[in-house]
DNA sequence: GCACCATATGTGCAAGATGTCAATAAGGAC
DNA sequence: GTCCTTATTGACATCTTGCACATATGGTGC
């Protein structure tokens, strides 16, 4: 069983439609980070929306991106030791992290855009097969 | 200067549009190939029609996924002794390739649904943002 | 206090994916 | 023979990701 990253077992011809975005968990975090500041563990849930189904992302995975944005300029963090359990961890988006994030939808546009293109070629193709 | 071979340097804010799907050279050397059996080298050129300009992609990761496709069983190729130079591995697509082209075509359906969802998020977001 | 559990974060490594560079080989021009 | 173009292949470095495990705080039952 391969553990690479893009799933081979579970994905092409699997059935549910495997995650094709490479590091797309980074523009995601920034998008609920915006919506609301808060930290890794709560943003494992929140990520749901986004069709990171429970079991799917590896909290170790989301806090690494986290650390990494951070040193990157992209959000900053505070301790909240506040409330009951383990200090956390809260981020919030920079205005670094806004430009960024504005550039990965720009991005995300331009790679939609070229994924539409290609499967017009690939449909003309068929089409062309059909009556030939 | 970040890390990333997803071209952080030059991609994001740059103005091409980086390519962020993970192994898309696969379905496009399969549409390619489906259009006229070729070898790698003639590929190369061909790969400019989406939208991989000269120079962004190195001869040898050609070559490699054609031999990964081949063992994988997606293209069978000939060695084409015939014309100058020296001999050309001509690649065409087999059934099993066909059949692995169309679950992409299907994955990349889903994957631009994805985008167009996440970019929506962000537009209501934004909008949001601008009234309060 | 101690075992145990849920919450919360972090570290390290293995393996897959991709980029880059160099080696090889055949034929043509000079 | 040397150099250039075409064409393919191999080796290595780096990046990305998944997974197992370590750590730490506070609550509960005893």
């Amino acid at each position: 069983m391969p553990r690479g990253r893009w799933g081979r077992g579970g994905g092409l011809g699997g059935g549910a439609c495997p995650r094709r975005i490479a590091r797309f968990l980074e523009p995601c975090l920034l998008l609920l980070l915006r919506g609301d500041a808060t930290h890794g563990y709560n943003l494992l849930e929140a990520l749901r929306q986004f069709g990171f189904t429970p079991g799917t992302v590896d909290a170790s995975v989301v806090y690494r991106i986290l650390r990494e944005m951070e040193n990157a300029g992209w959000v900053s963090s505070q301790w909240d030791t506040a409330g009951s359990g383990p200090p956390r961890r809260v981020y919030t988006v920079t205005p670094d992290g806004e430009e960024y994030l504005a550039a990965w939808i720009n991005d995300l546009r331009c790679t939609r855009d070229e994924i539409d293109q290609f499967i017009e070629t690939y449909t003309r193709h068929e089409a062309g097969r059909g009556s030939g």
